[in-house]
RNA sequence: GCAGAUGUGGCGGAACUGGUAGACGCACAGGACUUAAAAUCCUGCGGACGAAUAAUCCGUGCCGGUUCGAUUCCGGCCAUCUGCACCA
């Protein structure tokens, strides 16, 4: 009776899909609710990879169970189908995107259907839909409405060959992917959003979220909060000043000399006073020309050229110090000028080195012996003397100045003034209150994060609704407008200058002013592929509502999504762009949650067979139609559950799948033995509890991999004495429904049942019932194991001590030994220590 | 450089809050069935020394520590992978 793996599966998804089984109630009073989420796809030509019903699985497995356990659960899937590719196609091609799109979609849907997932496909989205695009629109209309997206001149990744704006995966080391010229930056005015001003809390936040712990602490690291201070350095002979952004505010005694960003305005400002501006001139056009990639390459040497014609004057020793201009300070970040300390900072150490400028050390490690020194004469200011420091110097050694020091934990403060003494923590908090008290500057936050550049010069995108008029500016296109739609085009290339193809459109660019009514044109960028996934999750929960992006009912009643699944290349981008529309979509009152998920776990890689990433220069790519052709969707999703710890990558390999597919053959025979029976036998009732207990467990966890173990120790079991009842292995495919959901609803339908499996109540176990009567107690000598007993599960020391001590084995290894000590734990171990 | 993770048989991997290291699967070997092969079923399978399923010793990246007992805890290294990276 061999297993037609086609049939059934064939039979199931027919009866799921056609009468909408998984369609999640709308019973919004009555029933608990679980959303289930998994990042939903982008339909490219290739279809679906291996690596998505890594994660669709064990989403499916989890929704499969809560719904066995009475939640009204939603786990719903959509397409999120904007993006290169498909415009890529079309410019080769001339085939319009929607067409190929829908092309896509339509395999994706069948591929991921042949698996038999548990989706919600009466809910279906896709990002492309005007219907939907229309709520995203509406989202930017209101950041916009409240002052969170603005037009900023920013540079874009531009191809010299194609002449074509890039996105940065387009950029492959400093040259364009496709045709391989340099690429360089190029100015362009472009909508941006202000996630800046939600920095705070994005991390705050994350407090009352259950993520992963290395999700919050990539998120953290990409937010990157530093806290420091704002100093002013007055420029000499002037009134003016350079302020600065600095994390060590006690080593400002230490700074002998100041860079600034090619770009600061500083430069302009003093043009008439600098007297070598040529140079200085020379060296910005230069650091502008670079590319991000040239500007950030790893152990370039420094460059740069000192300002001359004016100094500055450090506020605290009140010396006159250079300023210079270099690439190594950014003008995003901070004030875009830096007061440099070399003896403590790394960079600022390595361009004293080059330049020859002075380094003053002012902190010392602690445990150093020239702090000792230095503490029994009572003079911190020893080293005022820089004479007296040469690399012949003892006193250099210990000062460790071959490099900078730069350990905050462990340095005392010198040649600091009033700061001398103080380790650097706390010399920091007393130079900050210095610096605050004497009106030098001010206790600062700063964020690595950038605002998020949201223009897009590309066809295949949600068109920004936003018009420009000469008297009135930028003002959105009224709301009853929305969708605004994507106009068809044939010619797909881009603008001049790497504008998007929609800047040809001259017809549909001509608008009126929403404000004036005066002519107007229209912003011919689209938004970038993370918009509409930034809030897909919500037009789940009312994906036909066209009122709103989803009714407050739904919202209420489905809100936040509970379990959220999907893979850490998603931390940093899409997953704090969608906390950041999310909680935007709070603070006016659309959402009632302020966090979008609840939970969020990921899912580790699958390898090609050789252990690589798969690809298709490598040949190494699996194609999932081949093994479902091969092998059956059950069998397909137990070695995806099966082949490792979930959250870590895996390599393929077609024998252990093949060895899944045996195991499944071996529970279809169970047929062929099984009886009558509506109780566990005795010699199975421990195991089936214990089963029960460690797959409910297992599965919370995402531990698959060791379900699956359970399940085929269990089938080993049952085949040793060819022993199985019915009530047994209608537990057993209970627990197996979840990852093997076609093979067990048809075996449970054949054992006769009114039910499917999913109409049943997930199995309970008898916590009296997880742990045999009898057990097995090692025995060890010394820590090492000599021998074993049985004992009942409760026995007391005396007991076990007795079984012990009447053991052959132990007799003759304790002879002419003596017993130091004796250690029982109860019903694990016995141990003896013996001299 | 910073942050995070990982390191256990020939391979993928188990091991609960410190308590029998190697579950389960693959590969391999032997056997049963078969004219034969495939499939299936049964048995063995970390290493050393053994005829041995007798005893002993070694063994979870390396070195050391705590403990009756360490894959697990602590300190110090090494290697690999993944992010980020001149962030002051």
């Amino acid at each position: 009776m061999s297993y037609n793996f086609k049939k059934v599966e064939e039979k199931w998804q027919k009866k799921w899909y056609e009468e909408g089984t998984f369609n999640a109630s709308q019973d919004f009073k009555n029933k608990k609710k679980w959303f289930g989420l998994i990042e939903f796809p982008y339909p490219s030509g290739q279809g679906l990879h291996v690596g998505h019903p890594r994660s669709y699985t064990a989403l499916d497995i989890i929704a499969r169970k809560k719904r066995m356990e009475g939640y009204n659960v939603l786990y719903p899937i959509g397409f999120d189908a904007f993006g290169l590719p498909a415009e890529n196609y079309a410019m080769k091609n001339h085939v319009h995107p929607k067409i190929t799109t829908e092309k896509n979609i339509n395999h994706f849907r069948e591929q991921l259907k042949s698996l038999g997932f548990s989706f919600d496909w009466s809910r279906e989205i896709n990002t492309t839909d005007p219907s939907y695009y229309k709520w995203t629109q509406w989202i930017f209309i209101q950041l916009y409405k409240k002052g969170l997206a603005y037009k900023a001149t920013m540079p874009i990744n531009f191809c010299t060959g194609c002449k074509v704006g890039l996105a940065n995966e387009e950029v492959v080391n400093g040259v364009c992917e496709r045709c391989g010229s340099p690429v360089v930056q190029k100015e362009k005015s472009q909508w941006m959003l202000k996630i800046t001003e939600y920095a705070q809390r994005l991390i705050d936040d994350l407090d009352d979220v259950d993520f992963l712990e290395k999700i919050k602490i990539q998120q953290k690291n990409w937010i990157g909060r530093s806290e420091g201070a704002e100093v002013n350095f007055k420029i000499s002979g002037t009134d003016d000043s350079l302020l600065v952004y600095t994390t060590r505010p006690d080593t400002i005694f230490g700074a002998t000399y100041m860079v600034v960003a090619p770009e600061h305005e500083f430069i302009k400002k003093y043009e008439d006073k600098i007297t070598n501006l040529e140079e200085v001139k020379e060296y910005k056009e230069k650091a502008a020309l670079k590319s991000d990639f040239e500007r950030s390459e790893l152990n370039k040497e420094k460059t740069g050229v000192e300002i001359k014609g004016i100094k500055a004057i450090n506020p605290l020793t009140n010396e006159e110090i250079p300023i210079w201009i270099s690439d190594y300070v950014l003008i995003t970040y901070g004030t875009g000028a830096i007061m440099a300390v070399p003896a403590h900072d790394t960079r600022d150490f390595e361009f004293a080195k080059k330049f020859n400028l002075p380094i003053k050390p002012v902190i010392i490690p602690k445990d150093s012996d020239l702090l000792k020194e230095v503490e029994a004469e009572f003079d911190y200011n020893f080293a005022n003397d820089f004479s007296k420091i040469s690399k012949e110097d003892e006193h250099f050694k210990d000062y460790g100045l071959t490099e900078a020091f730069t350990d905050i934990e462990n340095g005392i403060a010198i040649n600091s003034d009033f700061l001398n003494g103080l380790p650097s923590s706390e010399a920091i908090v007393k130079a900050t209150e210095y610096i605050e008290k004497n009106g030098l500057g001010k206790k600062t936050v700063n964020y690595k994060l950038r605002d998020w550049v949201f223009s897009r010069q590309r066809y295949w995108g949600e068109p920004i609704p936003m018009v420009y008029c000469e008297d009135c500016g930028w003002n959105p296109i009224s709301e009853e407008e929305l969708p605004l739609k994507l106009p068809d085009i044939e010619d797909y290339e881009p603008g001049e200058n790497g504008e998007s193809p929609l800047s040809k459109q001259t017809e549909w660019i001509k608008t009126k002013c929403p404000v004036c009514g005066k002519d107007a044109r229209r912003e011919t960028d689209t938004m970038p592929q993370w918009a509409g996934s930034s809030w897909y999750f919500l037009r789940y929960m009312d994906p036909h509502n066209d009122k709103a992006l989803a009714s407050k009912e739904a919202l209420e009643y489905w809100s936040p999504v509970d379990w959220y699944n999907g893979g850490m290349e998603h931390t940093t981008l899409h997953l704090l762009y969608s906390r950041f529309w999310h909680k935007f979509l709070y603070d006016i009152g659309v959402v009632p949650t302020k966090e979008p998920y609840k939970k969020r776990t990921s899912h580790g890689m699958i390898l090609g067979t050789n252990g690589e990433k798969m690809s298709k220069s490598k040949g190494n790519v699996i194609n999932p139609d081949d093994i479902v052709q091969e092998f059956g969707a059950d069998t397909f999703r137990v070695y995806e559950m099966f082949m490792g710890p979930f959250d870590q990558t895996a390599p393929w390999s077609m024998e252990s799948i093949r060895g899944c597919g045996k195991f499944l053959d071996r529970v279809w025979n169970m047929q062929e033995f099984v009886e009558e029976g509506d109780t566990f036998t005795k010699e199975h009732e421990i195991m089936m509890n214990k089963a029960i207990k460690k797959v409910s467990s297992d599965i919370e966890e995402m531990k698959f991999n060791t379900s699956v173990a359970v399940f085929m120790t269990m089938v080993n079991e049952f085949y040793k004495d060819k022993k199985i009842n019915k009530a047994e292995y209608k537990v057993f495919l209970q627990l197996l429904n979840p990852f093997a959901p076609h093979m067990t609803e048809e075996i449970f339908s054949k054992l006769g049942s009114d039910k499917t499996i999913n109409e049943t109540p997930w199995p309970t176990f008898d916590p009296a019932k997880v742990i045999d009567d009898e057990v097995v107690i090692p025995i060890q000598v010394n820590g090492r194991l000599k021998s074993k007993v049985m004992a009942p599960k409760d026995a007391e020391e005396d007991v076990v001590k007795e079984l012990v001590h009447n053991d052959e084995t132990i007799i003759n290894y304790l002879e002419g030994k003596t017993v130091v000590k004796e250690i029982y734990v109860k019903g694990k171990i016995f141990n003896i220590v013996v001299k």
